[in-house]
DNA sequence: TTGTAAGCGTTATCAC
DNA sequence: GTGATAACGCTTACAA
């Protein structure tokens, strides 16, 4: 394999020459940089990796770090974003590096060891919780990081991060909903050990007051885990006398509204816009959003938007490491506070609502 | 950040003891050991990846690589494989790196600079074509690798892969049809420009033959590309006479056989096992297969066992470079050669088929 | 059982 | 414009 040794010996040159032509210093003389650039090109050259790192400080790499193996497993969405993020990476000429660890325990030991190791220069977080430890962690071990959500204390614990607005995106589902005609509007919700399931049910009650709807107890079910639950759910619902049935309801994801979706269509109830059907919505816009029979009515996350707003972020914090960063404005975008961004997620109309 | 230094002074030894303590050699004190690692536990020691690679020859970080960019974005299967190999990555206890490159031009650069500048010590391929000029590519490189998929010429051209046995799981899709009942079977695939999209079609003409039955042309759609033209097919499909309509619809894939869900749903046809009923079956097994409805009957492709055996055998070429691979028997596993592995697929029946 | 020292392939600092 | 040379942090002969 060719080293740096290799190309000046063949140039005639010395390795502090190669470096500089390389790298695009301007006090090289042309030809020699021609030379070193063609021959580098003949002998397949390509810095070693290590030995920058070494010498350097920059790895030109990040590390994507969900919490807990069971979502990468089960939660669809992630997979997703792990596509767009190397898409994102790619153009940011970053390497990517993908770690999973399955509990809490391990996932501070795989922090302070990506730190110590300086196997990346920043890290991308996912799954934030309500109280996510994690932030507090990274800000103590040092290393640039955003996460991707909001704890509950964002406003206090100063940390960057991207969040897709989930309240807002459940309001414009419930105004949507409410102009179709709909007063009964049911929520369900998976767990709420992410903080995204909050916002979400949060912009689910604003969207409620402000229409003038109440909230019913009755018909608002959450930490649902799988399809059993959910159809047990679907179940009493409509066991409720006649004139307080739902008339549409509202999934926390699209995962969920799949569940949903079975659920009353294995009750014998129709889904869709027309009176008598029951409508659904989800949240997330995935692939199979729109292949469902009747499509799924959703939220879409600006999936690309959000990877390229992290690892803009991203990188000016791996750079500047502690300067302001320059809030700069953007079409649905919206600042929370320094380095903290708010995109604007997208009303998907199809026919389940 | 803490170096091998640090512990090394606070422990009061040389940095030698310290790097043996760690890596477990025989030849420390035992009462040394403690002492380092206890220090080295305080300090938050790690060593660095960087100069472990640039010393050592090894990096633990393998890279995925597939082909093109746009297999990553509307591809879902190959979301759920990342997953998949991240999580074996993780058990290998290896780094998993992500890239991907948009042309074939790009790819060759991307590998060459893989190589060149050792930031891996191996590549899983993917997307794996029909002739695929990666595998060249990569032999000549001279970096270790395995493939997922297989090329035509498999036989000659020596290659570690791992594959799914596509022929034998549309084999019994086929068999599994012809029990219900099914005679006039329709295939819809997707393009031809990966290998898998042959064997599976392949494995149907297999199929019909070992039970009698004759391939009609008409009833076989190739380079199906999106729903229109999905919908535009199966509207030729019910165009033909009668008694000639095929009562059963193979497609390659879950994502084309919910193109086919759709376009059956729009032409007012009804998708399931009963009589007059169209019989719709896919290829994956992805999440949504189980959520649609009826349930997708398809064939579950062993994505776990999958990334496991790709990365062993890919450890194991890592670790003695050209040695022989001992061929060890397994259920379910067949070996087509040294180091090439055939898996067997599941049969997932559920009420489309 | 422990320490000394060489070297992995870069880039940055200095001198020429 | 160009070239020695040190340093990055580690592992591994070799010496003690």
């Amino acid at each position: 394999m060719a080293t740096i040794f290799h190309v000046a010996e063949k140039a005639g040159v010395s390795i502090t020459t190669v470096s500089r032509a390389l790298n695009g210093y301007s006090d090289v003389n042309e030809d020699t940089r021609r030379r070193v650039v063609e021959i580098a090109g003949e002998l397949n050259y390509y810095p070693s990796a290590a030995a920058r790192s070494l010498r350097g400080k920059r790895t030109n790499t990040i590390v994507f770090a969900p919490q807990v193996h069971a979502h990468i497993e089960s939660e669809p969405f992630f997979k997703e974003f792990i596509g767009a993020l190397a898409l994102a990476c790619f153009i940011h000429d970053l390497s990517l590096l993908v770690t999973v660890a399955d509990s809490p325990k391990d996932t501070r030991e795989l922090y302070r060891g990506l730190a110590g190791s300086r196997r990346a220069d920043g890290i991308i977080l996912a799954d934030v919780e309500p109280d996510d430890e994690r932030i507090q962690l990274l800000q103590e071990i040092h290393i640039p990081f955003v996460a991707f959500g909001r704890t509950t204390r964002y406003g206090d614990l100063t940390y960057p991060f991207v969040d897709v607005d989930g309240a807002a995106g459940m309001q414009a589902l419930v105004a949507h909903l409410y102009r179709q005609g709909h007063r009964r509007i049911a929520y369900f919700s998976g767990p709420f050990s992410t903080s995204y399931a909050l916002h979400r049910y949060s912009g689910y009650q604003q969207g409620l007051r402000q229409h003038g709807l109440v909230e019913d107890a009755r018909c608002v079910v959450h930490e649902l885990q799988d399809r059993a639950e959910t159809q047990a759910a679907v179940a009493r619902l409509f066991a409720l006398p006649r004139d307080e049935h739902p008339t549409a309801i509202v999934a926390s994801s699209d995962r969920l509204a799949l569940d949903v979706h079975y659920a009353l269509q294995a009750a014998g109830l129709s889904i869709g816009r027309s009176p008598g059907q029951i409508a659904v919505t989800g949240f997330d816009d995935l692939p199979f959003a729109a292949y469902v029979h009747p499509g799924l009515t959703t939220v879409r996350q600006p999936l690309d938007a959000t990877c390229a707003t992290l690892l803009d972020l991203l990188v000016i914090l791996i750079k500047h490491k502690s300067e302001p960063i320059p809030q700069h404005a953007e079409p649905g975008l919206t600042w929370l506070g320094p380095q903290q961004i708010l995109l604007v997620p997208e009303l998907v109309i199809r026919d389940s609502a």
